[in-house]
RNA sequence: CGCGGGAUGGAGCAGUUCGGUAGCUCGUCGGGCUCAUAACCCGAAGGUCGUCGGUUCAAAUCCGGCUCCCGCAACCA
């Protein structure tokens, strides 16, 4: 065992974007690599697990200017927000590591000028389209009629002098990486993804911007500052002392053993990432993982359906660890899961207060009612014992290696089918009927330490999970969590127990009640939407962006009319698009609106609605359309949309201001 | 023919690589037990495995056609 204790591991959540607050698919994701740093840590390897936050950003300059605070100002508030929900949910990171911090950006500074002066890094004029929301630029071919190809919002000309980081030049090697380690992208399913995207052709990666203001200053040509991938993924040798002398653990922990990231930053961990390593001569991390998304029920978050999805709230409501619980166990491996009320209810009735809360419950008292608390030494072997021992001396391997595969939700259900066997092993032995003979006493004592074991393994291999729960089953078993290692799991290593019985470890939860309350929670948001008698400050929309000011003659530029809908056909050649013919008070026009999944063509025929009027024609689906201006629309809260109508006696063309 | 994923008892999923009694969790119903958090244990009902056809002694599984759903993409000015 003693060679093992040099072994590390060093594990990664992405860099979070602090923009906003954080919701309940960031607290999966990290309480995912909390687990398994805690896992390993148990298991005596030297451990660094690292988080953090990726600061910079022209949202976030535009944010903090719309609040008018300085992007410090806002990032300092929102991250403290992300830390203390951290400290919420228990995550036992070694270090925070923050884009903004001196010592990143001393990194991030020399990596630039280094790859510069390699020939890695190149100044190029960026003749390109920049999508503000996404921060991305891209190039005419990417563009989607104009539109920015990932969230389809504007996109404006900038012609900006730029950094380019050769992605290009590594294609061959990333290819090679994949075939020779096939375990550094998993699941499995994605590698063929993203070799798929390489053999699309690689283009070199845009790595400066001018226009951003809030970023990592090129040192050597100050104009520029550092754009998003030179200086976000850095984060994971800069937070080791990599090009910095505030830490000296570059040597000890890198490469990482596991880039825990989302789906959708995948390819930049596996692209880019690597790329960028192999162009500084440096080792490459052993595996990335992307894991799938938290979904709401239904598919969409969606508030009208009662969900509650702030992790703050869920954990106040239901403790931090049922939270965890549910999150590590019901989201399958690699794909996407399903968050509902119901579910989680149903996880911690069933798994944690029925089947682990019970066990030690009725454990726990029938130790302290028939011995008053002390299993006697005097102990008795007998029928069902073995197939119990067995299962049980068996769990810590299965644990064990469903982490190093990254099977947690098949890890957990390991365990739990020990608890489930004790369960049963009760019924079996019937411990109240032995009680009944003072000659049973051995053999009464037997099971109640079979029982203890059992309890002890499933507490021991559960801390990792239930950082909060393993100690409290612990204290009513009588033992010493310091004791509680993964060496520790050997049957019959203990010698005896002495029981407290404690407060019950998961109260169950009415899911009727709950369920009813929730919905009159929701009940409740929707009479308060409703314009009661003293309008009531109503639910807002989240998020909401501000654009700069303009003055009234560029807003007098639009031109806003009602226009009539005199026909309407849902496209074959598009779910999204409904073809509106409008009259607008002089002309019959075609507008394309992409609210198919929200309106049926017989609910807006014969209606007035607000259009855009003087939109520059847009050639749509390939040209085969084209789109005269746009239908106003409100956006609804589930990301759908809301038309604004106007009543029959308004005449089409009349003027909107 | 844009790319990919999926369709299995009421719900959520496994099984499909290398054909051969269709399994798990939850729910429902019945029974048992009383140590325990109305918990626990046992049993039952419930599926022509999306559809049509093919190969085969035998198909959820292999082959082909089709339908529907979900991402992404085309696109929601």
């Amino acid at each position: 065992m003693d060679f093992m204790e040099n072994k590390k591991f060093y594990i990664t959540t992405p860099i979070y974007y602090p923009s906003d607050k954080l919701h309940i698919g960031h607290s999966y994701t990290t309480v995912a690599c909390d687990a398994l740093a805690r896992f390993k840590r148990m298991q005596g390897y030297d451990v660094m697990f690292l988080t953090g936050t990726d600061e910079h950003g022209q949202k976030i300059q535009d944010k903090a200017a719309a609040k008018g605070i300085t992007p410090q100002q806002y990032v300092d508030e929102i991250v403290a927000g992300i830390q203390d929900l951290w400290k919420l949910m228990n995550i036992s990171h070694d270090r925070f590591v923050r884009t903004t911090d001196p010592y990143h950006v001393e990194t991030v500074q020399k990596i630039f000028k280094q790859l510069y002066e390699q020939g890695d890094i190149y100044k190029g004029c960026y003749k390109g389209h920049y999508c503000k929301p996404c921060e991305s630029f891209w190039t005419e071919s990417q563009l989607k009629d104009g539109k920015c190809p990932d969230c389809g919002g504007d996109v404006y000309q900038a012609e900006e002098e730029a950094y380019f980081f050769r992605t290009g030049k590594y294609a061959e090697r990333l290819l090679k990486l994949y075939k020779d380690v096939p375990d550094f992208i998993q699941p499995e399913s994605r590698r063929n993804e993203m070799i798929a995207f390489i053999n699309q052709g690689l283009q070199d990666t845009c790595v400066s911007r001018t226009s951003v203001k809030w970023g990592i200053p090129v040192d050597f040509d100050p104009n520029h500052t550092v754009y998003v991938w030179v200086d976000a993924l850095s984060n994971y040798i800069s937070a080791l002392g990599y090009g910095n002398e505030t830490y000296n653990d570059y040597q000890r922990y890198w490469p990482a053993d596991l880039h825990m990231v989302g789906k959708e930053i995948l390819r930049f961990h596996t692209i880019i990432w690597p790329a960028m390593l192999m162009a500084l001569d440096l080792p490459l991390p052993r595996r990335v993982f992307g894991h799938g998304w938290l979904l709401l029920d239904g598919g969409k978050m969606s508030k009208s359906k009662g969900n509650v999805v702030d992790p703050v709230v869920l954990c106040d409501r239901y403790s931090v660890d049922a939270i965890r619980y549910f999150l590590l166990r019901e989201i399958p491996f690699g794909n996407d899961g399903i968050f509902s009320n119901e579910a989680l209810i149903n996880r911690i009735n069933a798994d944690l207060a029925n089947d682990l809360g019970n066990l030690l419950s009725r454990t726990v008292s029938m130790v302290e009612k028939y011995f008053g608390g002390t299993i006697p030494a005097q102990r008795a072997e007998g029928e069902f014992d073995s197939e119990l021992k067995e299962l049980v001396e068996a769990m810590p391997q299965k644990v064990s290696n469903c982490m190093d595969k990254l099977l947690i939700p098949q890890a957990l259900a390991e365990i739990f089918k020990g608890i489930q066997r004790a369960n049963k092993y009760i019924d079996e032995t019937a411990p109240w009927v032995l009680a009944k003979d003072e000659a049973n006493s051995a053999r009464l004592a037997g099971v109640m330490y079979n029982l203890c074991e059992t309890l002890r393994f499933a507490a021991t291999l559960l801390q990792p999970f239930l950082p909060d729960t393993a100690p409290r089953m612990a204290a009513q078993l009588g033992l010493d969590v310091s004791t509680m290692s993964f060496d520790s799991l050997v049957y019959g290593k203990v010698e005896s127990y002495t029981v407290a019985k404690g407060e019950v470890l998961f109260p169950r939860i009415d899911a009727a009640k709950e369920l009813a309350e929730l919905e009159a929670a929701h009940q409740a948001a929707v009479a308060a939407a409703q314009p009661a008698q003293p309008v009531e400050k109503p639910a807002a929309a989240e998020n909401i962006e501000h654009l700069p000011e303009v003055s009234f003659d560029d807003f007098c530029k639009v031109e806003l009319r009602v226009a009539k809908v005199m026909d309407c056909q849902q496209l074959k050649e598009s779910k999204k698009l409904l073809l509106l013919t409008l009259f607008d008070g002089e002309k019959e026009r075609t507008i394309l609106s992409g609210i198919a999944k929200w309106y049926a063509p017989a609910d807006l025929i014969g209606k007035n609605v607000g259009i855009v009027a003087n939109l520059a024609p847009r050639p749509m689906l390939k040209g085969k359309y084209v789109s005269e201006g746009m239908v106003m629309a409100a956006d609804m809260p589930d990301g759908g949309a809301s038309a604004v109508f106007f009543p029959d006696d308004v005449l089409p063309g009349s003027a909107i201001h």
